[in-house]
DNA sequence: AATGAATGAGAGTTCATTCAT
DNA sequence: GATGAATGAACTCTCATTCAT
């Protein structure tokens, strides 16, 4: 592993242990095992470091999302692969899943990014879209379909994090599935 | 308004508008109309003064939600009252909605009530379990009943607050607890 | 004195001992007995400080040559009494000298006070224009007339400065007083 | 070119353009085309490095004055080919006036060449002196008529640089001349 | 109860210097 | 000879907290 990627591990394993808040540049240096200077090698200061942990994350997350999805076939399967796709990537990488959420409501770190913050989004806003122009959706505003589909995913990370549940059993994750399926789709 | 509660109100429209991150003692002083020492003479240091702030908004809304329960009524109507209190609790202080969400995501800035995060989906946790118990739910487990409950009202929160949804309009909020309540219920 | 004032002296002392390029202000609040923070109460920053004291000291030494000149006395007159009064200035504040000597040639340390670099010069500038309407001064350009008035005065309190001559004794000051004079006035 | 001599060059440059405080190694080695590493293969350190650039400047203007010189020659011969030497350097190289400048007001950047700092008269002293010694110049104390000889070149330099005055010009350059030897030629 | 000047530890950042290549 | 990534001490500046008034 090279060092910008140390860094940014780091990070995100220090911005998960202690919150955005507490997080420094020493401590920074000491777990990726480098010298604070050599951050700065890297990344031109702690905001421009924090902005590209986000958007590497983001972009590896709707990557991942969209390699469940292929033009022309079924929304249903479209939807369960990209689904599926989401919440697997979050159990292995719950850190990811938290920095995400630190980030989405730390206002004002992240100035350059604000709009990117919904990025997360478009994915699943793509398909939905398609599905409405097709009636394969139940008759509902958009916003309300996407946090139809994603919100009880959120949540139930969220409980997955404190302990309170385990998504990692298989039964667990297609039963969230298809609640969430059921939520959207015509019945 | 007495000089503690206007600390707090200071407190909530800073951290909304700045983030944690930002949030400074001599600003906070300069918002609330006072001067930097007057706060200590009503919170012990900094994170107290957030925590007490955090528990402060946990307990309103919690309250504000439990107005909605009534002790052997039935449950469809339990669900409705409260998850409509909820929506319109954060409705008129989306403030109060980002704050628990910044402070949820902010590990160790407030050590001292980590165990109470989720103090936030008691109300709900309970008729679900007593609904639950009397099979007027679906045959899910408890935690994915309350991921199907609460999921999406975040998530719609969230696009309101970016301003991609109008929940203000009776018509949104409706179809929200409406949709919220078929994930649940046995159809 | 007041704590700005302490400041402004402690930084002068400073510069002069170590230098521009060795000042820092651990070192600074240490020499004026105060905390380093409590410089920042007073001045934005280092930069600010060193623009601050620059324009005090040059306005203090333009008012005190200032005492020197009378509307309407004759040239003679005035040019002694300003240049005496600049001489004295020096001499009894050396450190003074020397810091404005070291800011003018410290190029973009101060970019905001670029243009008054010159106000040094500006009552002699005044009076020998005056002069020169009159024909009280030899035919030569302004630029030459000050410097052969103002020249020598920095000459001498360079020497003055390294122990090379001693400015204190009355005749070497008259001496240098009537040698800047006959080098502008007419024979 | 060699490496040391572009090394020595780039440092004149940037310290006339930004002053030795914001003078860095980085910026040093790409304004002479190589790495930082190399400046040290030459200079054990940045403040050697400045001083031997202090000491070639020094030591070339001073061979330069010193060719005016013509042991045996009317004081007055010497002293016009001398200080033209000087003047015509100084303004063919406005960069070494300013650093000289820079270095001789910058207290213990230079421990240890603070011996050296006055060098630059040593020329002219030699000359004054013999001059005095026959009876060549007026009655004064040697360090005044230093102080004649050369303050006024050094006031006028200072007024070229900030392009209030053209010594470029013959005519301009000549009075100057013709000014510091009145100040210290008997009449 | 209220103030706000003062504190100083600690933050983010810089940069002269080193050394493996 | 030449490189430039890496170092870490030292820098400027911030800010939670204190306390004399």
């Amino acid at each position: 592993m090279n060092t910008k990627e140390a860094i940014l591990k780091a990070t995100l394993r220090l911005v998960n242990e202690y919150g955005f808040y507490h997080l420094n540049m020493k401590q920074l240096a000491a777990e990726a095992g480098i010298s604070v200077g050599t951050i700065y090698l890297y990344f031109n200061s702690k905001e421009k470091l924090i902005n590209e942990l986000y958007k590497n994350i983001i972009r590896d997350f709707n990557a991942i999302v969209l390699k469940g999805y292929e033009e022309g076939r079924a929304f249903k399967q479209n939807f369960f692969e990209m689904m599926r796709n989401a919440i697997d990537h979050y159990i292995q990488n719950p850190d990811r899943f938290s920095f995400i959420e630190q980030y989405t409501y730390s206002p004002f770190l992240f100035k350059e990014t604000k709009e990117e913050n919904l990025a997360i989004l478009e994915p699943i806003e793509k398909i939905i879209k398609e599905a409405k122009k097709e009636n394969q959706v139940k008759d509902l505003p958009e916003t309300l379909l996407i946090a139809l589909s994603y919100g009880p995913i959120v949540g139930m990370m969220k409980l997955f994090i404190v302990g309170k549940t385990d998504l990692k059993k298989k039964m667990q994750k297609e039963l969230l599935l298809e609640a969430c399926w059921q939520s959207v789709s015509i019945q």
